[in-house]
DNA sequence: TAGATTGTTAATCGATTAACAATC
DNA sequence: TAGATTGTTAATCGATTAACAATC
């Protein structure tokens, strides 16, 4: 069972790239090479080359990478050429948003169950998507093979609801809830932690202010 | 100007630590070790009196740490110590969504302002707060000494917003958009990238389901 | 005092950058 | 062929962990 050694960090950028590449197929280029996406990306050309080689010889000495080829391994690599769906646990306002914003289709994830444990949100429709109750969680998802759910519950529920939601068969959870969730480890957990993050913004905040320099 | 030495690693665990001390103030615990801390958050103890020896000696020697000091010290350190007026810039989904969550608030955080560029969303109020027009910004944010911008407007408009914001005083800025925004370095920016997210989670599904064992 | 646990230095580990031979 | 640029190895840098003297 040896975990696929690919560092975490490198993972973390993976997508970047792929966001990078995304807008230069748009712009028409057709060739890179790592030294002009070193600038565009304001990192080493170094650091691309190695983390691409992490997964194959994706370029070509003398001649850079092919923007739509490498575009297209990426894809495959971060499992976007493929659609996943996905259900939200939690419909109140950010399961809302989630369920409304149809960004994440382009990249082949959809929204194809809501929950709540709220009658007054039953029936409720959000793009279409009925509001159900908890109560028909565990057939929604063996019927239709979900295996990603989004967890927008408040943080008191978060940790008894995605045991559930493990136990029902989710095999990755995208968890928005304040708090560890503490699943096993074959389950893969993507934590959103937005008040941590305002938290270091105001950390980075208050210390520009304190030395006034430019 | 030499940049405070803190290294980014430590700032990203910092209000991890936060929650946790939270916690156990909330449940009465007194004091704790950095030992018991490792085994409730699943980091090293050595990480924990590293982190916390970048800022100052909390702790004592043949006691630990006492929780309610320590909580408080590092509110103050991320600056949850006192209140931030922020400002939402794009009244979509997730821009309602977000100022409508009311747990920011308990940090300092307080939403004063929901601006669109969508007549339609013109006087329409979330929480009490009215959406404004774009037009409105400039004289809001001067006359309410507001620092900090929620971005959550279309990728296609960020990076014009952005700037914008910078122009008329705005200090921080927590990006929502899928794009980087590219800002002078006084600046401080803080991405929310959700795609992003979605597709680390993604990589993760996809190789833990390859090899089937558990 | 003896026990506990920190603060801090030293050792290890991992990630980033630099360099360059391979090769298109 | 000459020039460009990769893939990859080696060097550097930084972050994590271990160890232990200081001290409550």
């Amino acid at each position: 069972m040896e975990k696929n050694g690919i560092s975490r960090a490198v993972i973390k950028r993976l997508p970047r790239y792929y966001r990078y590449l995304g807008e230069l197929l748009e712009s028409g280029t057709e060739r890179i090479s790592s030294g002009e996406l070193s600038q565009r990306m304001n990192v080493t050309a170094s650091q691309i080359r190695q983390d691409l080689n992490n997964f194959g010889g994706f370029g070509q000495q003398g001649y850079g990478y092919n923007v739509e080829y490498l575009y297209n391994e990426i894809a495959k690599l971060l499992g976007v050429d493929k659609q996943h769906n996905m259900i939200i646990i939690g419909s109140g306002n950010l399961g809302q948003a989630l369920a409304n914003y149809t960004n994440f289709q382009k990249s082949g994830f959809v929204v194809t169950g809501l929950f709540d444990n709220n009658e007054k949100l039953y029936g409720k429709k959000v793009r279409g998507i009925e509001v159900l109750p908890m109560e028909r969680l565990e057939k929604f998802i063996s019927a239709n093979h979900i295996e990603i759910a989004a967890l927008t519950v408040p943080k008191s529920e978060a940790v008894k609801t995605a045991q559930m939601l493990v136990k029902y068969g989710i095999k990755a959870i995208w968890n928005f809830a304040h708090t560890d969730l503490d699943l096993p480890k074959e389950i893969v957990v993507e934590n959103v932690h937005l008040s941590e993050s305002l938290m270091r913004l105001s950390y980075n905040l208050i210390r520009t202010e304190d030395c006034g320099s430019v």
